[in-house]
Parts: structure tokens; sequence; C-alpha cells
DNA sequence: TACATGTATAAACGTTCATTCACATCGAGA
DNA sequence: TCTCGATGTGAATGAACGTTTATACATGTA
């Protein structure tokens, strides 16, 4: 499980920020999520916060500038914490990927508005900083492949096509596109609790590399309860009341 | 399957318009797709055309006219493909979830370019014309939707969660964002052929819904042979040695 | 009191944008 | 030959953009 604190905090964006650029970033972000980042103009940002344009060049060299800060920081953040989660994970290639889903739905549905920022408008950056996130980005991605890679090795993941890299990046890349498009239809406090969310991605995410059972999670997985696994007991009470009621949608 | 030549000249855009027209919907097109359509301007369009600004107005009442054209044609196409091999395909929901991959894998592999430009700008539409794409959008994937509440209502499908509508969605959403995103890392005449691709994509369909074998369609493929089906032998010369993009991550 | 610092302002800058409009060109039909 | 409709030109328009600049106003400190 994620250390609850941790990233929840930092989350909140803008760690060792003046106030008022923490202000503006916040404006900004709420605006980039509703509008997008290219349709969102300096005026908009500093006006939500009651300031006038010039202003925002006090605590930015650019509007880029902010954004980057947005992205990047949203980015590094998803690195930390899935590097931190594999470091403590063991060495199943099950468990390492079961691993990486839990993490990338919480942090994805939990910072919904920020993950989604961060995903759709990291290529108006240019130069350098877009060559950083790109950097992490594919990071990221090797990360689940070299998973894949040794399940399949060692027998326990059945990747579509074969252990090709082709047939491995295809599935690694489903995998995360999933988690991450997890935040188009859902929402902390939707009809589904965060441990059902992260629940069905995991099991979804076996699924698709034909992972075979090992220690106590079917590839048709029983309805019965989750694994107990990691110490944090944060999953303790339910934090929304959220019947999860059949219905709802999305 | 696809018949080939329906659809593949359709995509070509731009149907029943003057010659000037469809030069500049292909020119938007190149551009739209390299620099968004946000990003590329009326100067740049007509430009490529050897025109000047103005000219353009000859033709669309608008650039947003101008990518309306694009998008809904492309959109439209789609669902008529679709709708013309679901009424083609029989009951069985294995067979009809395996038509709506295949041909969702083979129309936005095939057309590259147009699909992402579709699926990437289509939010830049505003109104009744945004309006119009939205509900296509949400047809496409209510009859998803549909198949896997029949199949799971026939036991032959095992959604992850359960049948219930919030369920059903997130599988039927995973399935076509799955599809779509093909585009991004794959390309005809890249390390897949055609065939391979599509094999693949039903496979980790199937397998997220818990499909259970029905014909010959084990939830764990052997790596043999696909099934026959598939006529249009199209895959034959490859016409590109492009490397496959980097492809979205987290 | 004097000064430095952080912050905000109002106005303007230069650029770029989509769009408009009066006018030219040209092929086809009468 | 004349007209007409389709098409393109090139200049102009008004608006919006990100950004800069000179200036002002607090606040804390020496």
């Amino acid at each position: 499980m994620v250390s609850d604190t941790s990233w929840q905090a930092a989350s909140e964006g803008g760690v060792g920020r003046s106030d008022p650029a923490r202000r503006l970033l916040g404006a900004a972000d709420d605006l980039f999520y509703r509008q997008g980042a290219a349709a969102t103009t300096v005026r908009e940002i500093t006006g939500a916060c009651g300031l006038t344009p010039g202003a925002l060049y006090n605590h930015f060299t650019s509007k880029e500038d902010l954004l980057y800060d947005l992205v990047v920081g949203r980015h590094r953040l998803l690195d930390d914490v899935v590097v931190a989660e594999l470091t403590s994970v063991g060495d199943d290639p099950v468990d390492r990927l079961t691993a990486v889903v839990r993490v990338y739905v919480e942090v994805h549905v939990h910072a919904r508005q920020g993950s989604r920022v961060a995903n759709r408008e990291y290529p108006n950056l240019t130069g350098p900083r877009l060559a950083e996130v790109v950097a992490i980005r594919r990071r990221l991605r090797d990360r689940v492949m070299d998973i894949l890679a040794a399940g399949a090795a060692q027998g326990r993941f059945d990747i579509c096509g074969g252990t090709g890299r082709a047939s491995v990046m295809v599935a690694a890349a489903t995998i995360l596109d999933m988690c991450i498009h997890a935040t188009e239809w859902l929402h902390e406090g939707g009809p589904l609790s965060m441990p059902e969310l992260q629940e069905r991605y995991v099991a979804m995410a076996l699924r698709i590399v034909g992972a075979s059972p090992s220690d106590g999670l079917p590839a048709r997985p029983a309805s019965g309860p989750g694994r107990q696994a990691s110490g944090a007991g944060e999953s303790r009470r339910n934090r929304r009341t959220a019947a999860p009621a059949a219905g709802g949608t999305g």
C-alpha cells in the first residue's frame, strides 16, 4: 500500500513555493483541467487569484514554466512512488505487477485532476522540459516491461503473442494506459471504493498477461477478500460510505 | 471482416468535395496530426496547398468547420463499419466482441493518422458539432457494453467485479481504449502484421472479460495460427520500416 | 529613519490569430 | 463576345495572446 501521507501531501503541488505561487499553481491546475493548457490564458490564471497578468512573472519565468512545474512534479511523484513500492515488494512478478497497478490506480484516481493535467498537457512542453518528462514516462513504461519479461521468462506470465519486445510493449502499454484512463470515468466517492477499484484493475492486468495463479490470486478471481500483503493498515475503514450498489455510472 | 474497399476509400476523406477542398482537408490532416489542431494556423494549412489564407473560406465556413469535417467523417465511418460487422456476425458474444475488436484495430491502425486526429482533436469542437461527435462515441461504447452484458448474462463472460453497470463500463471502455491506443505505438508495416495485431488484441480483450472458450478460442490462446476468418490479404507488402514510436506511459 | 525585498499594478509592446472584403482571374455556356 | 459562377488574391481588421516595463506599496530590518 502507498503510505498515505507521503505523496498525498506532495500531490497538493508547489511544495516549497511561496503562497502566491502556490495559489497560481492551483488556479492553473483547475483551468488546465477544465479547458486544457493551450486554451487557458495567463489572464485567466491570474484573474482567478485576483491578480493581474504581470504578477505571474514574479513567480514563474513563463506560462510554460508554470505548466512544467505542475507536470514534472506529478511525474516525479509517480516515479518515486512506483520505485518505492517495487523495492519493498519482493521478486515475484505477480506481486510486482500487482503493486504497480495498485499504485497507478490509487495515485491516478486519488489525484484525478492533477493526473489528467499531467497526462494530457505534457505534450505542450518544449525543449529540455519536454525531454525530461518524456524520459520519466519511458522509464515508467520500461519498468513494467521488465516485470512482464521476467514473469514470462519464469513461465508465470503468458504474454499474448510471445515474449518479443513488441508483444511485451503492447501488453505493458495497454496495462498502463488502462490504469491511467481509470481517471476518465471513475473518481473517489464514485460507485466503487478504492480497494474495489484496485482489485478490478489488478485482476484485469493479470488476465492481460495471462498470469498463472500463485499464492492466492486466481486469474479468475473469487469475489472473496483481497490479499493481506503489505503492512500499512489503511484499508481498515471505508473512507466514504459510498454504498457500492450496482447501479451508478461514471 | 471489413470489406476492404468500402471504408478504405472513404477514409481518404472529403468524398464529394471539390478538388481544392480535398487538398485542404489533406493538408490539415497532416498538420493536425503532427502539431495538433490548436497549434495549426489557417496560414499553414492554405500555405501547404500553395494558397493564401482567404482561400480556405471559399470551401469551409471556418477552421473549426474543416476540423469537424475530418473528425465527424472518421467517427461516422467507424460507426458504420462496426454496425455492418455486427449485423453480419451472429449472436455469440465472443464472436461479437471479436468482430468489434478486429474492426477497431484494423481501422485505427490502417488509418493511423486520421484516427489519431479524430480521437485527439475532437474535443476542440464546440456546440452541436461537439455534441454530435460525443454522441457517436457514446453509441460506440454502449454497443460494446451491450455485448459484454449479454455475454455475462449467458455465463460466457466473467466481468471483473460483476455485472453491475459500472463494472461493465470499466471493461468496455478499457477494451476500446486499448484498441484506439494501438495506433500510438503500432503501425502498418511495423514489426507485427495486421492479422497478428488483431489476434493479440482479440486475445487480450477476451482475457479482460474472462471469456470462456467456445468454438476454438481458448482464454489462454495457443500460440498457433489464428482462426481462419480474416479474408482481406492486405498486409502483403511493408510500406515503411519506421521504428515503433516511444509510446505513452504513465 | 533609511533601505532592501517581495509583490502587485497599469499600460503598453510586438506578435499572431481567424476572419473579412473588394477585386482579379479564368473556364464554360449563351 | 459577353456573362457568370467558382475560385483565388492580398491587404486589412479587430481581437487576443504572452510578455515586458516603469512604478508603487507594503513589510521587516538595521
